[in-house]
DNA sequence: GTAGGATTGTTTGTAGTTCATACGAACCAA
DNA sequence: TTGGTTCGTATGAACTACAAACAATCCTAC
C-alpha cells in the first residue's frame, strides 16, 4: 500500500523528474512545477543535495522588484553512477553514465556471438565492465543493458535476436549482476532509447510520445503519461512485424507485407538496386538525399521511403492517439527534407484529432544516445516508483 | 504532491479496484491482495460500510483450524447510483447504474439526430434521464455518455461520428452537467465498453488487455496496467482505419485498405453478395454460422472474416505486447467456433514472447454491458485517483 | 546611504496516513 | 470446558506534506 514513506519516495522521484523534464530548476519554480510547497521542495532536495546527487548553481538573477536570488539546482557530474551495455551483432560497448547523463568513461569489445561461446562474452563483458568503472568515484546504481532483439525483461534472458541469432537464450542480466554483484536490468534497445529520449533527448517534457528505430530492423518504445510501456512480459514494442500490405514482399519472419519488410534498410537498398541506382548496396538515407536533387529516381525512392516509415507511424498514431514520434536510426541521415516528407505522409493519412496533428521528430545523431538511453533504464526505475 | 490525505484516497481506490477485480473478499484477503495489514484494511472499508457503498456479506464458515468467521464485503445494491447514457444513431438509452453493477432503472428514446435539432436531443435527454433518476435513492455521482464515434475527452463535444453524422459538433456533456447540475464524463463508447469490462465483465482481475468492437465499424479501448489509455486530447483506439492492406478496397474514410474495410458488416455483407449468399443485405456473424455446416461458400467467409478481424489484432498485439482481447459486436453471435478460428488466426501471425500466447474471448452477448460500460466511465474516475 | 518591499530558503507545529502490536470476540476440536 | 486459531478493532509510533512564521538577500526609490 502507499504509506507515508512510500508517498515520500514517490514525491522524490516527481522532483527529479520534473528537474529531467525542465532543466535546473529553483525550488519555488520545482514547488510550483509540482503543485507542492517551498517548503516540501527544501525537504526533498536538501539530502540529494547531502549526497551528491544535486548540487546549486550559480544564483539567478532577480526579478525586475528585487527579492533573494534562486539558486537553481541540477545533477552533480558524480551523482549516481549507472552502467550502460549495449549488445550488438558484432560485439558490445560499455560506459558509465552519471544521473545527468555525462559519459565519463566508454569501452567496447568486438565478439561475434555464437550459440556455444556464452561463457566467453559473459567473461569479456564484465571485465569490459570492470574497465569502464575502475575510474567511478562510487559503486554503480545498477547496470542497464539495451539489447536489438527480443528479451525477457522479468529473467534478464535475451530471447531471439533476428540480426545476432547466436545471442539467443544467453542470461545476460543474471550472469552479469552475478559476477560483478551490481544489479542489472536488461530491455529491448527501442525502449532504452524511449527512456534515454525522455531524460536526456526529444522526449524531455512530453507526457506520451514513441521513440521509432529504423534501420535493419523496425522497433519501437512507447512512453505512456510519463512512463514506459512494456507490455505483457515485457513483449510489446515489435512493430517492425506488423502487416501494412498483405499482399506485399515477403519479411525475413515468414509473414508477408511486414512494416519492416517495406521500410527497413533492406527494402532500401533492393529498391535502389531495382531502380538502379549507384552503389545500391551501401547506400542508405544520407547518400540517398545528397543524390535525389540531381537524380529523379534517387527522389522517388526518397519519397517511397518517407511514404513506407510514415503508413507505419499513422497506423501507431490512429491506434494509440500519440502526438509525437522521435524517430532514431537510418532516416535520421535524411535530414530536414526527409523528415518533413514523412510527417506530410503521417499527417495525410491520420485525421484530425482533437490532440492535434502529430509530429514527426528525428532524434540527434549524438553518438552517446544509445548509451544514455541503456543508462536510462537504471535511472527510470527511481523515477517510476510502483507502489 | 502526494499528501496524506492523498494517499489515503489512492489507497481507497486500490481497496474498491480489489473488490471488483476479485467480488466478495474479506478484511484479510484484502489486506493480502493489497499488501497491507488488517487493521488498515478496517480503516478504509468501515467508512464506506458507514456511508452504504458497502455492505457486509454473510459470514463465510471457518477454517479447518477454527477462528472467527470472516464476513466478506461487497457493493450494496444502493450504493454510488451512476447515470448511463449511450448516443446511437436512431436514439439514445438512459438508466441508472449502481457501483455494483445493477441497473436499476432504463428508458430509451428514438430521436434521428441532424446538425439543427441539437437543442431538441439535449432537451429529450434531459427528460429522459430525469426519468430515470425519479427513484433513486440518493442523487446521481455522475453522468457516464458512450458515443460511437469520436469525441473530445477534455471539452465533452462529440467531434465525428461516421454513422449519426448529425451528431458531430453536439457539446452533449456541458449541455446535460448544466441543466441537470451532474458532472458528465463523455468516452468513446468502445473505450466505455474497456472500463466495463475491467468492472463487470471479462476484464476482471486483468493488468492489461484490449477492448474490440467489431461491428459497423472497429474501435479498441486499451486497459494498461489497470488504467484506462486514452491518448493525446481523448484520441487514440481508432484502429480502424489502420491500414492492413495498402492495395485493398477502398474504405469510406478515403484511405485504401483499412481494416474496417475488411472486417466491418459491411465488407461481410458485400462479400455475401458477391460470393451468393442468401439474403447477403442482412447476413450477420450468427446466420453465417448456422449456414456454415451445409454452405462451403458461408464457411469460406467466416474464415475470412476471422483472418481479417486476426490480422488487425496480431497487429495489436505485436505493437503493444497485450495478452488478451476481448471482442464485442458481430462476431460474438459466430459462436466458439468463430472466437477459437479468430484466436488461432492471431497466434500464427504473432511470434512466440515472453508473455504467453495472446487469448481472444468473446464477451457476453448481455443487453446491460454497454450500459454498464458507460456507467463505468464515472466510476472509473473515483478508482484511477491522479495525483 | 537608507528604508521599504519582494523573493528565497528554512524552521516549527499540525493534520493525515499506514504500520506494528496488543486485545477482545467468535469459532472449532478434543 | 479448555486450548488453539482467526477475525476485527484499538492504541501508539513513524513518517510525510502543508501552513505559517522567520531570517537572509536583493532591488528600487527617496
Amino acid at each position: 500500500m502507499l504509506s507515508s514513506s512510500r508517498a515520500g519516495e514517490v514525491n522524490r522521484a516527481r522532483v527529479l523528474k520534473t528537474l529531467y523534464a525542465n532543466g535546473p530548476l529553483a525550488r519555488p519554480e520545482l514547488a510550483r512545477l509540482t503543485g507542492s510547497t517551498r517548503a516540501t521542495i527544501g525537504q526533498i532536495v536538501q539530502p540529494f543535495l547531502d549526497e551528491g546527487l544535486l548540487e546549486e548553481q550559480a544564483p539567478l538573477a532577480s526579478g525586475a522588484r528585487g527579492g533573494k536570488r534562486a539558486r537553481p539546482v541540477w545533477f552533480s557530474s558524480a551523482g549516481w553512477p549507472v552502467g550502460a551495455v549495449l549488445m550488438l551483432p558484432d560485439g558490445a560497448q560499455a560506459a558509465v553514465v552519471t544521473a545527468g547523463g555525462e559519459v565519463t568513461s566508454r569501452a567496447a569489445i568486438r565478439v561475434r556471438p555464437t550459440r556455444k561461446n556464452h561463457d566467453l562474452i559473459a567473461g569479456r563483458l564484465t571485465s569490459l565492465l570492470r574497465e569502464v568503472t575502475a575510474n567511478a568515484a562510487s559503486p554503480l546504481r545498477g547496470i542497464g543493458i539495451a539489447v536489438a532483439g527480443m528479451v525477457d525483461t522479468q529473467t534478464g534472458e535475451i530471447v531471439r535476436s533476428d540480426h545476432a541469432p547466436g545471442l539467443n537464450g544467453l542470461a545476460v542480466g543474471p550472469l552479469i549482476a552475478e559476477s560483478l554483484g551490481v544489479p542489472t536490468f536488461v530491455d529491448l534497445q527501442p525502449r532504452a532509447q524511449a527512456l534515454g529520449d525522455m531524460l536526456f533527448g526529444a522526449g524531455r517534457g512530453e507526457s506520451s510520445y514513441c521513440s521509432l528505430y529504423v534501420g535493419e530492423g523496425i522497433g519501437a518504445g512507447f512512453i505512456f503519461d510519463g512512463a514506459l510501456h512494456r507490455g505483457a512480459g515485457g513483449a510489446g514494442g515489435e512493430v517492425g512485424h506488423t502487416i501494412i500490405d498483405r499482399d506485399g514482399p515477403l519479411c525475413e519472419c515468414g509473414l508477408t507485407g511486414c512494416w519492416e519488410a517495406l521500410a527497413a534498410t533492406r527494402w532500401l537498398r533492393e529498391e535502389a538496386a531495382v531502380r538502379g541506382l549507384p552503389q545500391p548496396k551501401t547506400i542508405g538515407a544520407a547518400r540517398l538525399s545528397a543524390l535525389a536533387p540531381q537524380n529523379p529516381a534517387a527522389a522517388a525512392l526518397l519519397e517511397d521511403y518517407a511514404a513506407n516509415i510514415g503508413v507505419g507511424i499513422a497506423n501507431l498514431q490512429q491506434i494509440l492517439g500519440i502526438g509525437l514520434f522521435i524517430v532514431h536510426g537510418e532516416p535520421v541521415g535524411g535530414g530536414e527534407a526527409l523528415r518533413s516528407s514523412i510527417e506530410n505522409h503521417v499527417r495525410r493519412q491520420a485525421f484530425a484529432h482533437p490532440g492535434g496533428a502529430p509530429h514527426v521528430v528525428f532524434a540527434d545523431p549524438d553518438d552517446y544516445a544509445t548509451l544514455r538511453g541503456a543508462a536510462s533504464i537504471v535511472l527510470s526505475r527511481s523515477l517510476d516508483v510502483a507502489f
